[in-house]
DNA sequence: GTGAATGCAAAACCTTTGCAACTGG
DNA sequence: CCAGTTGCAAAGGTTTTGCATTCAC
């Protein structure tokens, strides 16, 4: 179920140099991890999940870990707030939608033939090689739920 | 020319509450340092600049008036990568660009009539209360300066 | 075998907090 | 006057780093 490590899963993952990626237990239990749930959880999250499959594992690999994968394009790494970065196995092109109420994490597909860049007045000759998106709002769910869901 | 605090600048500052808004030296230096250059500082760096004008300004009360002020609705948060924030005082909806030669961050207006929403697939029944767009690239001036601006 | 990756602990960095002193309305 | 704000220093949370040990290829 997890082993397409070298099948580009989209057309975003061209300039991936597997030649330099050293498959360890570590990168395979952190790559499992964030498949197993595909919530978006943070490096700490992940390593506690990790943790359990590997105890021997450590943060500081967590984090090398995720930031390989990530450079791989086998990751995305999700940034909203201050609040630490979360990561995310999709790897379709997608904006994140942060529900205020349940404080849950949705994937947001890009509309069929939609451009993430369209409603932006680019100035001419500008070069975009990654357009991140995050909304803030209340989900549909929280939304039928009353305002104060999850309180 | 700073002296229009209580007009909101745009239709978004509906909801401050500026009754208990008091405008302190410390936050009205702040809010100068944002206006002065109209890039795009770090708290630091709006730290070191007020310092200038108030040697005796803290860290701290830089952090709390960014706060303030961007509760206020006066200034604008921009979180990237897990670098620190950076504040604006463009209060047009707009995006962020980063070049990634130049280091340089450049607001990117809406196009005329567009939505930053249009192009994602929201469930229905979704409330988006905030849409935050960060794109990373190149820059018209650092792709004409050929590939490795400012080396 | 060997260079790369791990694990640990310590450090770096950004941001927040607690509290006494101060100040703007 | 007095709640709200400041300044300082210390703490909090996330992420990185140095280095000896271990491991994948």
């Amino acid at each position: 179920m997890v082993e397409k490590f070298k099948e580009p899963q989209d057309s975003q993952t061209a300039e991936v140099d597997f030649g330099d990626f050293r498959m360890t237990k570590q990168r395979r239990a952190v790559f499992d991890v964030l498949h197993a749930e595909r919530d978006h959880p943070t490096a700490s999250e992940v390593y506690i999940r990790a943790k359990e499959q590997m105890p021997s594992i450590s943060l500081a690999t967590v984090y090398n870990c995720l930031e390989t994968l990530t450079q791989a394009g086998l990751v995305k790494q999700v940034n909203v707030d201050r609040e630490a970065s979360r990561y995310c196995p999709n790897l379709k092109p997608h904006a994140h939608f942060f529900c205020s109420h349940c404080q849950e994490v949705y994937d947001v597909d890009l509309r069929p033939s939609a451009d993430a860049v369209e409603p932006w007045a680019l100035p001419e000759g500008s070069i975009v090689e990654h357009v991140e998106v995050a909304m803030k709002g209340c989900c549909p769910n929280c939304r039928g739920a009353g305002t104060k869901a999850n309180a």
